[in-house]
DNA sequence: TCAATAGTGTCTATAAGACACTATGCC
DNA sequence: GGCATAGTGTCTTATAGACACTATTGA
């Protein structure tokens, strides 16, 4: 046993965020849950909480925090950053750490409360600039790697996938070069035998994320 | 005055470390400190501290411990990310915001103790795997961005800042596809006049870095 | 004037973008 | 068969890489 060492006390505030994406209504959307104790009682707010002494690491306590409030195990978790200081909660100096997740509309309960990015309420704390930031970064890392992927749900097409990046990237993509550059991501896992069919037109093939990627992104050197 | 609030407590050891790399001897090269209290008293170490109450931020936080331990005022400090958790410190459950700068050799004082990325001693908590995170994070930007420049001094020239990107990424780069690319970064600008003479050849323009990009870094799309 | 490095011009190879084409299933 | 979307082939254009060339100074 270590003999006991006491830093000196700091009563910050110890807390997780996380800003969970969907697409739904062809839109990418912002889960906003109303906060249920002080501070801030009643107000949309993203959803956070204190971190546990049980928790094994923050990203543990964020998806704790998901899975608690949201009802979701979103396999794809990453640490944005931090935000702290004196200032940012009503009770003291304090420090968030960010998670972001992405999800398929289709794996979220339907009860939790969507947002548009550009019809967001006012929010408590510092939760604009979160979310912000996030959306920003989602963006940048859509452009050269499969993170929208992880808005598609279990199989998907092509053109769904396609369709997919476009709104996230807010600009068209020449769907035979989205192909190609598709290909040398690795990503996709054909599903044998099935096959979408929409009106009676040539049906598509289906595919699944790759095990491999579940957690963790493919990246391209010169963007998608 | 806001009605005081309490949250549970959480006894987390808060902490900031960071990482302070620069070119020296030519090579990369990361700065360590000896601890000065316990646990692991004694040893190698990244400079680190506790958070104050009043540190407006880590990032103030990590600053200050920068200016204490190292003396250096470095204007590029960015966060890597947090590493926490009940294992991590043998004082409890801990959290540490993880910064990391680069700097000038010129820049720090000559005693600090600085040791190549292959010849580490063993470092105490979880800094080993603190480090390899932040190397490899540090040549990953440095493919794409500006990043290189702040371990040159306060003006350098093109084939200094050339040498210095090969050294970081480990690889040759092409001199005259280089100064291209550089133009296109846009982020230094030559000093009147000022020319730096080596033997008895041409003397070489000497730049700086534009003001612009002291605190931040300028992107390129497709790699340097 | 020549040694040595600074700095530029230009050809070639590769990858991105545009677009027309073929393929296939349903009505 | 032909409509509609899936999926491919290929031409054009932009960018990266290689390399040879010119420029400029000090010895």
């Amino acid at each position: 046993m270590q003999p006991k060492l006491n830093p000196p006390p700091h009563n910050a505030v110890l807390t997780v965020d996380t800003v969970l994406l969907t697409l739904s209504e062809d839109e990418l959307k912002l889960a906003l849950f109303r906060r249920e104790t002080p501070p801030f009682e009643g107000q949309w707010a993203l959803p956070g909480g204190f971190i546990h002494d049980d928790d094994d690491s923050t990203k543990a306590a964020a998806a704790r925090v998901l899975l608690q409030k949201a009802a979701v195990q979103s396999p794809y978790l990453e640490e944005y950053g931090t935000f702290s200081g004196p200032a940012r909660d009503p009770r003291g100096w304090s420090l968030s750490v960010v998670y972001y997740a992405l999800i398929a509309a289709e794996r979220l309960s339907s009860h939790i409360a969507l947002f548009a990015l550009d019809a967001l309420p006012s929010l408590p704390f510092d939760h604009s600039a979160i979310v912000s930031g996030v959306v920003s970064r989602v963006r940048s890392k859509a452009s050269y790697s499969s993170l929208p992927v992880h808005l598609c749900g279990e199989s998907f097409t092509i053109a769904e996938l396609h369709h997919v990046y476009e709104k996230v990237l807010g600009t068209p993509l020449n769907m035979a070069n989205f192909r190609r550059k598709l290909e040398d991501l690795s990503i996709l896992e054909p599903i044998a035998g099935a096959q979408r069919a929409a009106g009676r037109s040539r049906p598509s093939q289906l595919y699944t994320l790759s095990k491999r990627f579940k957690n963790t992104l493919s990246i391209r050197e010169r963007g998608l």
